[in-house]
DNA sequence: TTCCTTTTTTGATAATTGTCAAAAAAATAC
DNA sequence: GTATTTTTTTGACAATTATCAAAAAAGGAA
């Protein structure tokens, strides 16, 4: 679903509106394996990702942790550094080839302004990830390693293919040999 | 910090928008130990911790689960029942005698259309919740229960007083047993 | 193809945390 | 103040997951 397809989702989107994100997004085209944020520097932009796929992750230790993946028809960036526009704990880099709808940070908040009724899309998608995410504190607080593992393959099949087991296994909080015996014994 | 001043520390509280609040909020007292939803119930309205302490907790396999704490100043409610208007899957109690400063969703949803300037509002109040939840999850994820507990200790001492042992236990992910010998080791 | 690099798997062992049970301590009720 | 209930601590043991090391498998490049 395209960026303005999936706006249109969730607020009806004026032909003024629709002109206004046009001009103040940008499609970008991002090879495989390109960071596109490096931590340590703010992240000016939240990307919609309209093809391809995109991970977040930290180094913790040396050890690359994925903080999350964002697929086609989905939004990625680092939220604290966007949000509070201070340095990236994270970087973000492409897993795929991928096509990019890039918004500012600066961008966004012109609209806000121009475009109040945005604000009621800033805050249904933030919302929506809030309780994304709470489902997924719950589920490394409280289940088991391959519990984790089978919600995963159920929630996001097609990432199976798309990403390593390492990346997998970081981001639902388990080391790769884990994760490995894991899928051995299932 | 009062509902009113809180709100008007992130936007501008107009006078008329002030009067709005104030129509559509009340202010209810309630007991230590009172259950002010019930799991499996909708969460109709949106606390605001005037006084006292309140927590959200989940049921698993019989145990309570602390999902959040909200003291003074901070808001409380069952998130996802109160986004989602689905029954919730936690319950919210008072651990102290409460003021609370009671906000029902349908009054929420008519202010956002009243007062469009409240639609920043709830977007940037969620925006803090959301970096707050990013940041506990990366904490239980990668952090050792001992460095969840000290950074507890740092980051909210005046909930050890008003809390017990097992309530903090569950919000931390660990068993109160565990989290009784990381206390006498310390 | 063949070599080289990266990813995944397997093995042995250790560390962390959980479970179950009971005792000790603290809080609350009468 | 004493009894009762609740909370916290301690002990013994088990389960889960991590760590370190190496082998096997898979993927890419020339």
């Amino acid at each position: 679903m395209s960026f303005l397809s999936h706006l249109s989702s969730i607020i009806s989107v004026s032909e003024s509106l629709e002109t206004e994100l046009n001009s103040i997004t940008k499609q970008i085209s991002v090879s495989k394996n390109q960071s596109i944020i490096n931590f340590g520097n703010r992240c000016n932009d939240i990307f919609f990702v309209e093809k391809g796929l995109l991970r977040g992750y930290y180094l913790e230790e040396g050890k690359e942790i994925t903080n999350w993946f964002a697929q086609e028809g989905e939004f990625g960036t680092s939220f604290y550094s966007f949000v509070a526009m201070k340095p990236s704990f994270e970087t973000i880099q492409s897993l795929e080839d991928c096509i990019l709808t890039q918004l500012p940070y600066s961008s966004l908040q012109n609209l806000y302004v121009k475009f109040p009724e945005t604000e009621r899309l800033g805050r249904i998608i933030t919302e929506t990830y809030y309780i994304k995410l709470e489902e997924r504190l719950l589920s490394i607080q409280f289940k088991t390693a391959k519990e984790r593992y089978l919600n995963f393959v159920l929630s996001k099949p097609s990432l199976l293919q798309r990403t390593s087991l390492g990346q997998i296994a970081s981001y639902l909080g388990i080391t790769q040999e884990t994760l490995s015996r894991i899928r051995a014994e299932i």
